[in-house]
DNA sequence: TTGAAAGCGCTAACAA
DNA sequence: TTGTTAGCGCTTTCAA
């Protein structure tokens, strides 16, 4: 781990090239209002001597950093046992590289961390924050937006509280459910069930909303709460097998949670999808493309949903790409989902 | 998106505890040699204009910058395929936070990136480095260590150039790959297939060095190459089941790909473990759990992975916790992997 | 034990 | 078009 050699500064640039700090500061800058034969010469003298910008000389005086926060709140480490945040993260990292921003990661683990990351945020360290928060009684959303930092939210956050310009991004969950619910009634069942999501999370909430919205007259029976979690499949699908033992048909809340489904499914004989058609939802690909059958699932494009969180960020802090389309304020983004038929419905 | 208020500074809180500005960042700064009175008053006065450092200005005096950036260097999608890559991150965040660190991120897709990591890296806008990069023919950890930057890396780098002063963090997969065959044939198995990983990451080959250990004398045939996907795992075992019918085990170089080959055993009629016993690698719950049979694996400790570079980064740059132990500079670490026994074998 | 003062490396008026 | 100069907010000698 050898040590860092003392990089040089503006000054030894202007030095070289003859010329004043204010003009090598200018060239570094995009050159504009540069004699051309100067920024010439500045570009020379940097590149001798492997010049690099401090950044936090620079973050002094401008108050910019070029960079923005992911805080990633999960108590559970459900975030950690599927791809879904690795894809956003990836989605996010390749817009805000686009821009020439860093990506601050805050990964919090419980309340404690909360002031943690309050003070962090209120510390003006970074321009703007990407938010990852999806349970109702989250406190995290409001320690931000009093944090003063610009914000976006992914997934459409839970919080009852103001909610005049909060921006999010998220799927639509409800639509999704509405399509995945359908599509079953189309094929003729009648019996359909829904095994929930965690209901402290929206997309859980949306999902089953969406499921109602179809199913307006539904047994209430059909419903069985779960977790999101394969286990938590298991036992709701025993729960629902055991109230009603007819069902024709099962709209699961994701497919780790169809997977645990079709897993008592087929200890119990019933056959998929002639018996019991099911359907999860996130097209999550090691998994939906991995169970017996493979699964009918509703796809939404989460790399795409982190591409636009960040998107909308930059944009509000005025960088980033141009507005497209007419102009105006920001707002938040609701991404379609298609269903992907697979054989399990 | 609110704008942040200008927030106060150190000359503020000076003014409003009577004191100087050398006094108040003597105070923030742990205090010592102040008098206590003195200490009671800067802190008043910092809590009630809810003073924060601006770390622009110190890290521009101190040349620290109390952040360490994290390089995944993945061209492919596999490691958004699977939950380790957030285990390790989850792990790296847990000890950088315990310490006061930040995360910076730095997700890189192919070449073009890595002149722009490596420029951000010898800019010095981190105190530290911890990169995965796992494929042998990678640039990247030469440009890293040009730059000059402390740096320890995720997995054996994989490199033929100078390796003094190299710190890794890796799992023992050779030890691992061997307790794996080794249990096989304490099963009695003696025809004991190997479906190796992408060979041109070092964990693919220390795993197939381990196989080789135990099977001294292998057929040849019972090798194939995969690349640690679900698909590979299909194709090699179609391979092998083809060029050696009477094969009665199979060590998978991890449990993605071991799912795949279930697959096709099972489309063959052949019955698992009862006529081939199956191991995998990682102990990736998700899958391992999920597959029929649950999977025999090789486990490895991924989050301690990550707290353990973070750790080492620290230690080797004078923070973190004191060391553990006889003193000496830091060196490389190879955590021990476990057998985890389910139903394949 | 405290304060005064000199920068850290950069940008941004303002003059020239 | 270029240079001069005054800070940005902090730490850190050096004196007192």
């Amino acid at each position: 781990m050898t040590d860092t050699a003392p990089r040089p500064t503006l000054e030894a640039v202007a030095a070289r090239a003859g010329v004043s700090r204010a003009t090598v500061s200018r060239v570094v800058n995009g050159g504009d209002g540069v004699r051309d034969i100067l920024v010439e010469r500045v570009r020379k003298a940097v590149e001798e001597l492997g010049y690099v910008p401090n950044q936090a000389a620079r973050s002094l005086v401008t108050r910019r950093h070029d960079a923005i926060a992911v805080v990633v709140a999960e108590p559970e480490t459900r975030v950690f046992a599927d791809p879904f945040f690795a894809l956003q993260l990836r989605g996010i990292s390749k817009e805000l590289t686009a821009h020439d921003n860093q990506l601050v990661l805050l990964l919090t683990e419980g309340r404690d961390d909360h002031t943690r990351v309050g003070r962090y945020l209120a510390g003006g360290h970074v321009d703007g924050a990407l938010v990852f928060s999806l349970h109702l009684d989250d406190p995290l959303p409001q320690l931000i937006q009093r944090a003063g930092v610009p914000t976006v939210f992914g997934g459409r956050p839970g919080w009852s509280g103001d909610r005049r310009g909060v921006l999010y991004v998220d799927s639509d969950n409800r639509g999704g459910a509405r399509d995945a619910v359908r599509h079953l009634a189309g094929l003729g069942r009648t019996r359909i069930a829904h095994i929930t999501g965690a209901l402290d999370q929206t997309s859980a909430v949306d999902r089953l909303d969406g499921y109602r919205d179809v199913m307006v007259d539904a047994d209430p029976r059909l419903i069985a709460e779960a977790d999101f979690t394969p286990a938590g499949g298991e036992r709701a699908m025993r729960e629902l097998l055991g109230r009603c033992p007819d069902l024709d048909a099962v709209f699961a809340a994701n497919d780790l949670t169809a997977a645990g489904a079709l897993r008592v499914l087929r200890e119990a004989g019933r056959r998929v999808p002639d018996d019991v058609a099911v359907i999860g939802f996130d097209d999550m690909l090691p998994v939906a493309e991995q169970t017996d059958p493979p699964l009918t699932t509703v796809r939404q494009d989460i790399e795409e949903m982190g591409r636009l969180m960040a998107r909308l960020l930059l944009r509000g802090l005025d960088r980033g790409a141009p507005q497209e389309g007419v102009g105006g304020a920001p707002s938040s983004v609701v991404l379609p989902t298609t269903l992907v038929r697979r054989a399990s419905a």
